[in-house]
DNA sequence: AAACAACTGTTGCGAATCGCAACCATTGTA
DNA sequence: TACAATGGTTGCGATTCGCAACAGTTGTTT
């Protein structure tokens, strides 16, 4: 199952030589789970991310971005949408709207031809905050794939988004 | 900010029928974030995933089957080389571990020379479960991404590896 | 030899996330 | 009027994760 022979692995890439030092030769058993580097990837840009947004109420959610950016820029927008929009349920929404609504952020207005759903919109403050979050998330693009060719970052950006929008499809018949 | 001519974007991309029905015209406030589009793929996946191995001890883990397979294929492997390798903390992987003894799907062996480090070893149980994994994360990577063109897939794991493995030499100096 | 730093693994603690189930209010329909 | 469907909210439970702290081991420095 391992290759024996250090120095190369069978599938002719040089193995890293910081895993080599960690007494792994080849990750050849991991070859296949695309779902292992798309969850590495993920986990080092969200954490990466959190340390850029620490001090600014949006940290450590990977709802809570979204949510601020799609009320920014579709006034009215229900909280279900949102919930549809970033694949989770209506509590997880809920519950990021009212911290929003807590801080300031946004405001819920419901229009009278539909009284039990809620419209959001944004604040002032709401509006520079997401002025502020895309500057970073926009930098932090740059920085996280500054080694990674442009021709890379532009084709990751793709096939994420036409993943993404495979998936929404897919939810919504 | 936002287009209001619904047939086609701005960008030249029909927006997506099922978001138009929630009221969302387009993303492109988000069309700068791919740590959103990964994100999002990273969380449909491992949703996807997790399913598929529900009653086999390994599920809701990210770390758990990197672990099973790295212990499977490198024999005496160290608790903290498998923390390196998946970007988490000792602490992390350490629970994981105790998981796995509990379950005797790995065993604990310190050699001699060091008494501190504790190497792994896969059981027969642990070398069982590991072929069904495998199997089920190549299926489920052929299934989950049935409707993305292979090269695409190709191009998603030739990148995200890169990626990783740029991370990987990035925090060990 | 003794003191010290570096490293490994473990446990405690606390914070945060998320999904499911359940609930109330509203809307439209039978 | 009764009934289903929808939207939002709260409670509950399970899980994950990181940091801090600790004990044991190894090697180096003094």
């Amino acid at each position: 199952m391992t290759t024996d022979t250090p120095p190369s692995s069978a599938s002719g890439v040089r193995p890293s030589e910081s895993l080599k030092s960690l007494g792994i030769e080849d990750l050849d058993c991991l070859e296949d789970l695309l779902s292992f580097y798309v969850r590495s990837v993920n986990y080092a840009l969200s954490v990466d991310l959190d340390a850029r947004l620490e001090s600014l109420e949006v940290a450590r959610g990977t709802g809570k971005i979204t949510a601020l950016l799609l009320i920014d820029s579709h006034p009215g927008i229900r909280p279900s949408a949102i919930a549809q929009a970033t694949l989770r349920d209506r509590p997880s929404i809920s519950r990021i709207v009212s911290h929003m609504l807590k801080n300031g952020l946004v405001e819920k207005v419901e229009s009278p031809n539909e009284r039990r759903a809620s419209g959001l919109y944004i604040t002032d403050a709401g509006h520079e905050l997401a002025a502020t979050v895309r500057d970073i998330v926009k930098q932090q693009s740059k920085d996280f794939f500054a080694d990674v060719p442009k021709e890379d970052r532009d084709e990751l950006l793709r096939i994420t988004k036409s993943i993404y929008k495979k998936i929404i499809e897919a939810r919504t018949p």
